[in-house]
DNA sequence: GACCAGGAAGCTC
DNA sequence: GAGCTTCCTGGTC
């Protein structure tokens, strides 16, 4: 099993992008307990280390995304204990509840992909096209260079059965890096089996995949329904597309490429460029979905009936 | 050059 | 037929 689902190769640790923003009610002692090992040790790496970070990052409540390539935090492994001033059951709480919170966002992060991307979250499903798709999401939210070539026509099995040398055998710059995220994927599509089997301490966890689930089953998406999914993500897009009024609906196109892009990608259409997006967005004009502001400006739309 | 507006035709479900 | 996608012309910033 790879060491590198907590720690990605560069020597930063993965730490899920939003991981402060709410806490998930997930059971971890139960979850860990008779989890195959291979599945174990992947969260037991992710939680130990990103608990550490967290801990660390605290009182900042959330975590933007830092300039440029986006890149995870790095942790000093040698740094000691969790919380000097928490000792004993206080810290175990605490603990309990930053792995809680952890867990829950790195599942959220999962089932964001999940919606824009339309694959299921367990790789062992994904066919070819599903997984040239991850490649793509992963390589673009990582900045990794393109290696979807080095995987073409791999199903989602062939991929778990990969190990991690032969993902690095097949694209030298990136396999580690995305041998540990689809590590991360394989995990979290077990814990969600699990749950899945009537274990009703995990009605939380539950509740985090029936979103996912209910954008996976293969149902289209409209644009304006991507559009309101990437803006309620602001950790996660917030530098692409953001809210300038969110009462009144009102949203800016910041980076319209990159939207354009994301959803191509989703709809699976390489050539999707912001001219088509757009005029995509003038179509709902005649509908009464979204128009101009009253004050138009360039890349500011407007949501007729706001969220 | 990038964005905006809208017509028209084609494609997929 | 709905919901785009693609291509286009012409205009504005």
């Amino acid at each position: 099993m790879s060491n590198l689902v907590g720690t990605l190769p560069d020597g930063a640790a993965f730490a899920p992008r939003s991981a402060m923003a709410e806490h998930s009610a997930w059971d971890l002692g139960e979850a860990k307990a008779g989890a195959p090992g291979l599945y174990l040790s992947c969260f037991d790496m992710l939680l130990t280390e990103d608990a550490a970070w967290l801990v660390k990052a605290a009182p900042t409540p959330r975590l933007e995304p830092p300039e440029g390539p986006e890149q995870c935090p790095v942790i000093d492994s040698q740094e000691q204990g969790l919380s000097p001033g928490l000792e004993g059951p206080e810290e175990e709480r605490s603990l309990e509840q930053v792995q809680s919170m952890v867990v829950g966002e790195v599942l959220k992060d999962i089932e964001t992909a999940c919606k824009l991307l339309n694959i299921t979250p367990d790789p062992m499903e994904w066919n070819a096209g599903n997984v040239q798709k991850w490649l793509l999401w992963t390589e673009h939210l990582y900045r990794l260079p393109h290696a979807g070539k080095a995987f073409h026509e791999l199903t989602g099995k062939d991929l778990c059965a990969m190990s991690e040398e032969e993902f690095r055998q097949r694209s030298p710059p990136c396999g580690d890096t995305l041998h540990a995220h689809l590590d991360i994927w394989k995990s979290a599509a077990w814990m969600k089996e699990r749950c899945s089997v009537g274990d009703t301490k995990t009605a939380g966890s539950e509740e985090l995949w029936s979103e996912a689930d209910s954008s996976c089953s293969g149902q289209p998406i409209h644009l304006w329904q991507f559009l309101r999914e990437l803006l309620l993500k602001p950790h996660s897009y917030g530098r692409c597309i953001r809210w300038l009024n969110k009462d009144k609906g009102i949203f800016k196109i910041e980076d319209s490429a990159h939207v354009a892009r994301l959803w191509g990608l989703r709809k699976n259409r390489p050539a999707m460029n912001y001219d088509k997006l757009s005029r995509s967005i003038r179509q709902y004009y005649k509908k009464g979905i979204i128009r101009k502001p009253d004050v138009s400006q360039r890349l500011v739309y407007q949501f007729v009936h706001p969220v």
